[in-house]
DNA sequence: AGCGCGAATTTCGCATGGTGGAATTGTGCG
DNA sequence: CGCACAATTCCACCATGCGAAATTCGCGCT
């Protein structure tokens, strides 16, 4: 599924770095201001230590505090998120709510970053249960359409080593935990033409996916939403609309780069 | 004008934190992958020390790193983003875009965040030279549009203090570096209707502003470019549709909240 | 207005986490 | 293949980050 836990990142590296953007996660998550104390509880540091960093994210901009004292996301954030967002997330952005429209449900647009899986633009289904990953979200990719989708496109060889690095978790009864079985899924997915994730993160979770080729960074569009809608009709109507969106947004004779 | 140097952060506060963030900004400046080396030049750091904090980054999702070892912007940042945006930010979207297109010039919003001028949108001028204030940059309020539209709606006690805290730094000829001449100017603003920023940052750009009333956390339109293309005749018409913009986005009666 | 309480902020000694020069490894080119 | 340059790793050292304790602030109640 689309939605398969994200890997927990290496332990190590600075460690205030880090403490500091779960403070920024923190903020992002509650949608709301937050009270220094709730932050830090979320974040799960101690109040001073809190307050220490998000004293440095104010001053550089990255958080603002309100006359309530509460803090929240700072406007220096949508600036560097503007442009961290690649062209081909721009180009897909009507795409995808071209998607949403057919299908009804969540539409993805990720990429492959390394071993995992990165969302980068996401059009939510406008029903009130729905898939919600939000953009940025690192996901691994042989539990997820997604993944699936894009791994269809790598040399077998390529897919081992990936695999080797990653391991192949298992989250449900139906998630792939053999290299044999995947293989033989990214297999079915070329035969096919895309990919299909069936609860293999997340039981009655549904994901369709259809790589964009022509990117030397694989990506790949998803159509996702709960088993009990996403119906075989209801595949079987997307999926030309899946394809088919997926070539509008195939790279070109150059072998167009993603950044 | 709109583009008045960015206040420097208080030093102090989490070394690592503001390195890291200066790393993010160096990338974001560039528009295209780096390689360390650069990074770390720009940034300013030994390049085991961009390399260590970088690996963090990437570790996070905040900065990935391509085949060619060169590093970019990660999606993390583009979630991070989006969900810093206000809520103003998304109203003013189209409002924003219809003052380019009636101006023909960069269209910003602003708010007031502490002592300092907080760009949280813009719409460039299409022309090939224009304004260009990143989103999320941080100006002092005195010496541009926005902020004196800002400030004319303060109590002048408030402006005051603000004042004693920032200063009056000098840019040009124009700027103003006195609380009486700023207070005069302050009220000019109030009785025109709109402020005007001639040449007080940068020789040569002029700016037009006007208050959003009614939100509990100061905020702004303009309309900013080159003095040769802001004529009077310019300035005439595209006031009325600032005006129009700034009353559209007016807070609701219960003084909405800008989060 | 005064008080009490909880939250936010500041202080500062300490130790640990961050640093960066040196060493090692990796990559691309001729 | 060898070389030069870039990236990455290593690790001793100490500067910076930490967090418990102290202080200050802000709010609500009487």
């Amino acid at each position: 599924m689309d939605s398969a836990p994200e890997r927990v990142p290496a332990s190590g590296g600075v460690q205030s770095v880090s403490r500091a953007f779960g403070l920024l996660e923190a903020l992002a998550d509650a949608h709301e201001p937050l009270a220094l104390a709730d932050v830090a509880a979320t974040a799960g540091l101690p109040v001073p230590t809190a307050h220490r960093l998000l004293r440095t994210l104010h001053d550089l901009g990255y958080v603002r505090q309100l006359e309530s004292r509460e803090y929240a996301l700072g406007a220096g954030l949508i600036g560097l998120g503007e442009r961290a967002r690649p062209a081909l997330a721009e180009r897909a952005a009507p795409v995808l709510v071209r998607l949403e429209e057919v299908a009804g449900e969540t539409a993805n647009l990720a990429t492959l970053d390394g071993d995992l899986v990165s969302y980068i633009a996401q059009v939510p289904s406008r029903h009130r249960m729905r898939m919600f990953t939000e953009v940025g979200r690192r996901v691994l990719p042989h539990a997820s359409g997604v993944g699936k989708a894009m791994m269809s496109l790598l040399p077998e060889g390529r897919v081992r080593a990936l695999v080797a690095r990653t391991g192949l978790p298992r989250y449900t009864a139906t998630t792939h935990t053999t290299v044999d079985d995947l293989l033989q899924d990214l297999a079915d997915t070329r035969r096919r033409g895309f990919a299909i994730d069936d609860g293999e993160q997340e039981v009655g979770v549904r994901c369709i996916a259809v790589a964009v080729p022509g990117h030397n960074v694989p990506a790949a569009v998803s159509i996702s939403g709960p088993s009990v809608r996403m119906t075989d009709e209801v595949v079987r109507t997307a999926v030309a609309e899946l394809i088919r969106a997926a070539k509008g947004l195939q790279g070109g004779l150059r072998t167009q780069a993603i950044p």
